[in-house]
DNA sequence: TATGAATGAGTCTTCATTCAT
DNA sequence: CATGAATGAAGACTCATTCAT
């Protein structure tokens, strides 16, 4: 009978991210997911072996697109950092960011603000972590077209990256349509490439 | 044998402060506190009424220095976009800052990322709200000396100030000594003053 | 080694009812309920909300027949004055009245004297009211055919039905057999309907 | 420094008052008799033993002139059964009882219902087995006045003695003034009266 | 007389998880 | 696959009273 073990399997789903985007993941309630999935509270072990797995499954996919798109946009072959201050990349790049933005906005919010006690608690360290790993590669890169580039201390570009990643939060924090996030993300990019120009004296 | 009385009120406050910054407000727990002050559970009551009492002595100092601060600098008689730009400027507000973040690190991260439960939990947007506000009067101000300055939109300006808001997180998150701070701070303000002209015009 | 469903139900029920006998219902304790009836006490809301259901449960039947027992003599259809003087009338109502007083004692004195904190706390007024009411009816009907009866003050009639409470109180608080109790509510009825002879001059 | 000592006595005495009507005995809090007395908590412990002396000092003397009111009726050498079914002698009952009722209203109606955890949980019952005791003596010296009286059964006296004390619950426990005090009073007498008059065939 | 500190047991309720059926 | 029972620790806070100063 797998369709009816896939029924409550996806109701148990629901009802927890209901419960997890109200109380964050600390303060969700076992007891709540259950009543709300219609489901007994023990059988809820039978699908998942813990809260914490309950919660991966429905975070992790942001996650995973997430960073898989870092990692996508960082591998690129032709990184020119003036090709980058395309308006026809930045446009693309935007609105790829707008697709995963607003899929997984709740699970991002989630990530980012109430995962604590759970396994991705360090989700927002980690992706800062990554960001300023792959920035630091593009430095690297940038800096041999341009050997005249200004120095940048480490951990400005740490926290440009930890930035980044307060911005994603309050994009997701804030109700917004696709339109006024990507006004919002183009002022954005504008401001930080002169930043940045202003830093490395490109 | 007795203690005296501010003794044992600086160990509950000391044990509270410990267990606060491991655990966050909500998380924290009075016996824990009572424990480690080696204090009756119930005597921490005649010290104070409650949890919510305890965190607040530890944090408003903190909050209340953070808020004048920002009052004073918004209240200057001579606020002039060019002055503003000044090194001279630019470092004694620096080091102003840094006393600051310095002098309430752990008590700034607190109120920023782990009050949630306690009167305090929305000092973050209280925080971002008072900057907004602010900068909006200092916007208008610029206005007024340079008439052909662009539009940035609303929205755009309060992202700005919880950006800056979250620059305070990131600096009391990390170990950085003064100088770090300030070596930063130095570099965010060109960075952010670069950032402002390009999409203002000016 | 598990017990059946029902058995721990009800020896909760009963380790509740004596605890609440006892001590009332704000004074009972859920530790001692769950000691005397050999259960966790966490296991106990298992089985109820919280101690005021565990309280409506043992006293509802009782409130509920008393409530109903009161409705159906109040849409009786032949009310009449001289009938209801009748020995046989009052010697049926009586056997009715004291079924109920000896089946829910214990409940009534509860719900009398001891449910301060509960659900139920207002119980007498509400019983009182409903008599009250109940009475001001049958006055109505009364009038009609003795057009010449004198008025009663209407909180006379609020503070009778608070007596006719205040008897229930009494049987239910001492330790009377069946006999005893149909005796006196006997002489209760007689002396009853004649002071309200005097008062209405009928 | 006497005076002092008694301002503070009466000052304890008066919060203990307050607290105690509004919460009755055991709900009340020596916190906040403290508090409002303008008293260290500690400090109150000089001046009475306990939470009960404090409730005796109150509660006494409405107690004891209601038991010494009641034995001085009893006393009275010229009992008369037609005497006092006169207006007269009644009127004059009631009026004593009158100035009682109002006197003591608050403190009775502590007694009477929110005396449970002190000393005087039994004031109810204590009272009413008195007035019982009283009645009694009553039934036999006008039995002897009036030999075919027919007999009442002495539960019957018991209760009517215990509705005696309903009743004056009942005046305690609604707001009423003098007048109307009286009228109920007048017509529960003759209500009574004739109530006992058909029981005793007198 | 006055105080504030201390005590230790007490309140009801919730938690995530496990176990036996 | 499903269920309801069970667990044991934990949550913050209050209580009347005592003690040392």
């Amino acid at each position: 009978m797998r369709v009816l073990r896939d029924d409550k399997y996806i109701s148990i789903l629901k009802a927890a991210r209901k419960e997890f985007v109200e109380k964050g993941f600390k303060d969700a309630s076992m007891r709540t997911i259950a009543k709300d999935a219609n489901v007994g509270l023990s059988n809820i072990y039978n699908y998942f072996r813990n809260k914490d797995e309950i919660f991966l499954e429905i975070v992790s996919p942001a996650r995973d697109h997430l960073f898989s798109f870092i990692k996508e946009k960082h591998t690129e072959k032709y990184i020119d950092f003036n090709f980058m201050s395309t308006v026809a990349y930045q446009d693309d790049t935007v609105d790829v960011y707008i697709q995963l933005l607003m899929k997984y906005k709740e699970e991002i919010r989630l990530l980012l603000f109430y995962s604590q006690g759970s396994t991705m608690e360090n989700f927002r360290e980690d992706l800062t972590e990554y960001l300023t790993e792959v920035s630091n590669n593009h430095k690297t890169i940038v800096k041999k077209h341009y050997s005249q580039m200004h120095e940048v201390s480490s951990f400005f570009t740490h926290t440009l990256c930890a930035l980044m990643v307060s911005i994603v939060g309050e994009i997701v924090t804030h109700d917004m349509d696709k339109d006024k996030i990507r006004e919002f993300l183009r002022e954005y990019f504008r401001f930080q490439i002169a930043g940045w120009r202003e830093l490395t004296g490109i």
